[in-house]
DNA sequence: TCGCAATCCTTACGAATTGTTACATGGGGC
DNA sequence: GCCCCATGTAACAATTCGTAAGGATTGCGA
């Protein structure tokens, strides 16, 4: 599955430009359609990966073509719909549709939620898992830090739980205590010269001179910042 | 999967009445959380189908909790907040986020949105038999693993379930105690060293170099977690 | 019911990882 | 400069994990 096929059913010429520009920025393959009978005769010739589309179509029950893709394809289905009431939804989503987009929407948020549908279909590797920063690359999904020079360095759980909490906020002060809160440790007891020990042993991976941290900064007596640009992917 | 299972963290004793309510009449079984601590300890032991993230929590960020949950869990996460920007939405879902409920929100489509989640959790390996993985292929009709050389070995019901497990969530951490309630083990025990002795055969019988795994790797003092990808058919 | 075979659990010991202790270092107030 | 306390880290101890060997259990056929 290289770049995934998303197929657009609307009636409104705006809508479908709208969202045909916001899909093709985001890197995926559009069909695009107006009317359902182009719609359903497309689909036999092509799988999309997934299905917009809107329920106000002039020449068909939107509900009821929901509920045959649902059961006939394998894409998964997005409703964009004016209908705001929550029956609306709720009848919607029970035929087999997995997302509710209420007009009007913003392309972004839609772009979003297709990227949820892709990413639960494809396989199982959720979310991002994967951190770059300062030519490092740490990868949550194997316990591995991909080192500068490409040297591979595997780390353990502990560490790997110290490392997350500083990628997930870097350039932001981290206190011993929200990391003994995060890190599950019972507060108050000795637990936090183990946190000292994990901190020591991940900062000689991430082989950092010791006199001179360059990412992991010790602020005294109020805790650890990440200095460094990260980005998840 | 008998009844599915699903997590709520909220601190709002309110909120957590009403969809513990809710659920509990569509027929869900429920597992209800206020603060993000014990909701963490909980997991460990059991793996809910889905979980219900109030991002609005008093001790923990609840933005980082999702990511986590999305890089470690296998269920999925719907995400619930009062936060209604669409820029909010966004980066919910690209943390790993499966659905954004925003309140105030109607329980009844609360429960459409979880059921929509877990069909398509449920197709994905449903009344399939035969899983793909690196070259190999495991057929639990006959319970016979196919190599990659074309070799055929067979494996017992106990590695079966140990398998299955592994392929029905790859990616994904599994830990011990997670194991032991699938494999209907009871807890505690000295039934933790059986499963160690399963997974070691299962290790021998997919040619695991014992000192660099490269499918099942084991995450010391966490539990499980099986790379490669996964395909079923 | 008995015996046989296959499978699985338990035990035991060695190996790997992590928490703990102890001491060294350095920062900050006086 | 001196003292006190927070932090770094080497060495040790405790815990967790891998796996070989032996015993218990189950299923099957006679």
């Amino acid at each position: 599955m290289s770049t995934p096929m998303i197929a657009i059913l609307d009636d409104e010429p705006q809508i479908r430009r709208m969202l045909g520009e916001a899909l093709a920025e985001a890197g995926f393959r559009t069909a695009i359609f107006s009317r359902a009978t182009e719609f359903e005769a497309a689909l036999k010739r092509t799988a999309p990966d997934v299905c917009l589309v809107d329920l106000g179509l002039p020449d068909r029950d939107g509900l009821a073509l929901v509920h045959r893709l649902a059961l006939e394809s394998g894409a998964a289905i997005i409703i964009i719909s004016g209908r705001a009431q929550v029956q609306d939804r709720v009848t919607g989503l029970e035929l087999g549709a997995d997302d509710y987009i209420i007009k009007p929407f913003d392309p972004a948020e839609v772009v979003a939620r297709i990227r949820a549908r892709l990413r639960k279909g494809r396989d199982a590797g959720g979310g991002a898992t994967t951190a770059r920063f300062e030519n490092w690359s740490a990868h949550f999904d194997r316990y591995v830090l991909a080192a500068p020079d490409g040297r591979e360095v595997p780390f353990s759980h502990a560490e790997g739980e110290v490392l997350r909490l500083f990628l997930q906020s870097p350039k932001r002060l981290i206190s011993r205590a929200q990391m003994q809160e995060s890190l599950g440790g019972a507060a108050g007891d000795s637990f936090d010269r183990a946190m000292d020990v994990r901190i020591s042993r991940l900062r000689t991976k991430l082989d950092e001179d010791p006199r001179n941290p360059r990412l992991i900064k010790t602020i005294y007596g109020a805790g650890y910042i990440f200095l460094g640009d990260v980005s998840w992917s």
